[in-house]
RNA sequence: CGCGAGAUAGAGCAGCGGUAGCUCGUCGGGCUCAUAACCCGAAGGUCGGAGGUUCGAUCCCUCCUCUCGCAACCA
């Protein structure tokens, strides 16, 4: 096989307004660090480069909330996910930041090397500017009215309340939320990269060149994309929190945090090259380095568009491959942030490796679950029942079980030695055993050189799985029963013995060194057992049957893995349901608060015949639920006496499903359906809203009360 | 008809033109060195739905339904 003379993986910047959750880690860092552990092994020339992307709005206003400043966000932020994952053991060779102004000089110059070439275009535009503040305003720091459904705190970009998303422009009443005053509209330039310009050169590349090699999803987006018209993107941004641009007529502006960020990647290999005495144009300038990107699905196309076109035009190599993951789910809902629908890194280290049963071992039974559900081809679901199992019944029983019993035996049979192996005996089965090590070596290779993460670490554990098997086949307690007249074992029974359990011992440590890209922690603690210096783990000695050396002691066995207990998953799941009741009390609470004492704009005149259009009806609900994965919707099944229709509602943010029940209604019955969410909905309940915004069900006062 | 990806046993996935398979789980039997594995056997699928091409379709074509993403936060 012809590999490339060295290698750049990166995993995608975490965004440091928060902690990380095993989405992330299951999307992009753990294959990431899998890929090169495996690298290493083979003892290649890679660099594994991450860090912290520190810019974009989103951090003053993640500051805003917690009523601190933006640097400090990301000085809170930065070492605890750069300890998360040390504590997870991925093991990047640097984690950078992009706060760091060795980041800040490297984006500088390579915006300033696209804006001398003329690769850059500028355009003005008029944008909200607040005078007050001296500053122009990003879409996120303006609030107004929403057009669609008269909010008066949406944002700019979003109103939150109908999910409409914006522009700053369609707001009535903008009001800058620096300083409360109502901003002007100013002339603004901006830098755009034309990524239509190079519309040819990504067909080529991407549907062509890598039509075989790239997944199936990641071909599938970039095609939509380009088929979707690529159109020139802004570059930078009239923000005081990032990278200033280096050009004195742009002053209060940075480069837009999507045009700095993957540009990261490039300053962490610098810093790197600068710690550890190396060169760092090699790894981003020759084409003989391999340039790989891992990612989650939502990214792609920074990775596959953006990016490259970034790259090509500064004179830099292209990503060899973009091994973009799906979405892990979790316990039947999607991960979120805002819904604390989640499991954070720092969760599991606290409630696993760090309790007195944890340690690294509960490290690798994440790493090992969340490798085998990874969601390479589709979305994919974390659940902890499939959590205790994948542990219980595949690391435990089957591979932990197999190293276990190879050692106890030994100890018992061989004492404690390392047994010779008599070639001379071996027999078809002993010989087969031996075959298989290498066969599936070699499969758990090519797997990871496809990035078939699952798949490969499918064959380790059958590695193991086949280990089991021999010695079932081999049975050496039954043998240990062959005595002679002094009471010892017989010299043909104790060299089967021997046999077997040589063998066994050298399928454990080649267990180790297939294992430990995955599992670099049991690696680690097998090489202990077994008493062997972590060299062994080096790739070309798996397959390999002399990795033992004969006669040698070996230490006491100790247990790989801990079973998972029925008591842990229910707390997970209690823990869970709490946190999502926490985040909802505190999303209600939001739009009382949001809501400004002023009055909602009144709409435009309508005349009768508009009204007398509205068929009205009373009816009761007899039945509300959450609309799964919908903030603001509501499905009531309505009973009109004459029927019972669904009706979907946008009033989640209003009221509990559970208090409406029974609730008498108006319902216009003649509105056209409408589906929402999967879900049609046949007519619409009748609100009416108060001054402060809120909303209030327009009550029937039934005649005999 | 916005575009892309998906829908196959209880769960997770593979197969992609010729008697529907793997891992886990469940049930029964055997064995026991082991946090028990392993062996034998069983249950469980009209391969999302409807048409079409074909001697024959899970696989190819068309349409439809649903899920997820593109489109707040977000791998």
């Amino acid at each position: 096989m012809n590999h490339p003379k060295r290698y750049l993986i990166t995993a995608a910047l975490p965004y440091a307004n928060g902690l990380k959750h095993i989405g992330h880690l299951a999307g992009a860092y753990l294959p990431a660090d899998t890929y090169v552990r495996y690298l290493k092994a083979q003892k290649r020339d890679v660099v594994f480069v991450c860090g912290s992307d520190e810019h974009g709005t989103a951090i003053p206003i993640q500051a805003t909330k917690e009523g601190t400043t933006a640097q400090a966000i990301i000085d809170k932020y930065h070492p605890i996910i750069a300890q998360n994952f040390k504590d997870l053991g991925i093991a990047f060779d640097i984690y950078h930041r992009t706060s760091d102004p060795l980041h800040h000089e490297t984006a500088q110059e390579f915006f300033t090397v696209l804006n001398n070439n003329a690769d850059l275009e500028i355009k003005e535009s008029e944008q909200y500017f607040d005078e007050s503040a001296n500053s122009f305003l990003a879409d996120r720091y303006i609030k107004g009215t929403c057009p669609n459904c008269a909010y008066e705190s949406a944002f700019g970009d979003q109103c939150e309340r109908c999910g409409k998303s914006l522009s700053p422009d369609e707001l009535i009443n903008p009001v800058s939320t620096l300083s409360g005053n109502k901003p002007i509209k100013k002339a603004t330039k901006h830098w755009y990269l034309p990524l239509d310009r190079h519309e040819d050169f990504l067909r080529e590349w991407i549907l062509k060149d890598h039509a075989a090699d790239w997944r199936s999803t990641v071909l599938g987006q970039c095609k939509s994309w380009i088929d979707g018209g690529l159109q020139a993107r802004a570059v930078t941004r009239d923000l005081d929190w990032g990278i200033k641009v280096p050009l004195a007529e742009a002053d209060g502006k940075v480069l837009y945090v999507w045009f700095d960020a993957p540009i990261g990647y490039i300053s962490a290999t610098k810093q790197w090259a600068i710690e550890n005495d190396k060169d760092w144009k090699p790894y981003w300038q020759s084409k003989d380095t391999k340039l790989v990107h891992f990612i989650g699905k939502d990214n792609i196309v920074f990775h596959c568009i953006i990016f490259p076109v970034m790259l090509k035009l500064h004179g830099d190599i292209l990503p060899d491959n973009v091994p973009a993951n799906e979405f892990m789910n979790l316990e039947g809902d999607k991960m979120s942030t805002s819904r604390n629908w989640k499991l954070e890194m720092q969760d599991y280290i606290d409630d696993f490796i760090n309790k007195e049963n944890g340690g690294p071992q509960l490290a690798d039974a994440l790493r090992y679950y969340l490798t085998q559900i990874a969601p390479e081809t589709k979305d994919s679901e974390f659940t902890w029942k499939g959590f205790q199992d994948a542990n219980n019944s595949e690391l435990v029983n089957i591979f932990g079980n197999f190293i276990n019993r190879a050692l106890v035996l030994m100890h018992k049979l061989c004492k404690s030695k390392v047994p010779p192996l008599h070639v001379d005996l071996l027999d078809e089965l002993d010989k087969a055993t031996i075959a298989e090590i290498s066969t599936a070596t070699k499969k758990v290779e090519s797997l990871l050189e496809q990035y078939k993460f699952r798949d490969a670490l499918f064959e380790v554990i059958n590695l193991a799985r086949t280990g089991n098997q021999y010695m079932q086949k081999k049975e050496p307690w039954i043998l240990a029963k062959q005595l002679d007249e002094n009471g010892q074992i017989t010299i043909e029974a104790q060299q089967q013995i021997n046999n077997c359990l040589h063998i066994c011992l050298q399928i454990c440590a080649n267990l180790a060194i297939l294992v430990n890209p995955f599992l670099p922690f049991t690696a680690t603690k097998i090489c202990y057992l077994l008493k062997v210096v972590p060299k062994i783990l080096e790739w070309e000695n798996a397959g390999k049957l002399h990795l033992l050396r004969v006669g040698y002691t070996l230490r006491p066995p100790e247990l790989l893995f801990r079973k998972i207990e029925d008591t842990e998953v229910a707390y997970q799941i209690e823990k869970l349901q709490k946190a999502l009741e926490t985040s909802k009390q505190e999303s209600a609470a939001i739009p009382e608060i949001a809501a400004e004492k002023t009055i909602a704009p009144l709409k435009p005149e309508i005349v009768f015949d508009d009204f007398a259009k509205i068929d009205l009806r009373v009816g009761t609900i007899v039945s509300a639920e959450k609309v799964e994965k919908a903030d603001k919707l509501l499905k009531l099944e309505v009973d009109l006496g004459f029927e019972t229709r669904t009706i979907v509602s946008g009033i989640a943010m209003h009221f509990n499903p559970a208090d409406i029940v029974g609730k008498q209604v108006s319902v216009v019955v003649n509105l056209a359906p409408r589906k929402m969410r999967g879900i049609e909905s046949n007519g619409m309940i009748l609100m009416a809203e108060d001054a402060s915004g809120k909303l209030h069900f327009i009550n029937i006062i039934s005649d005999e009360e």
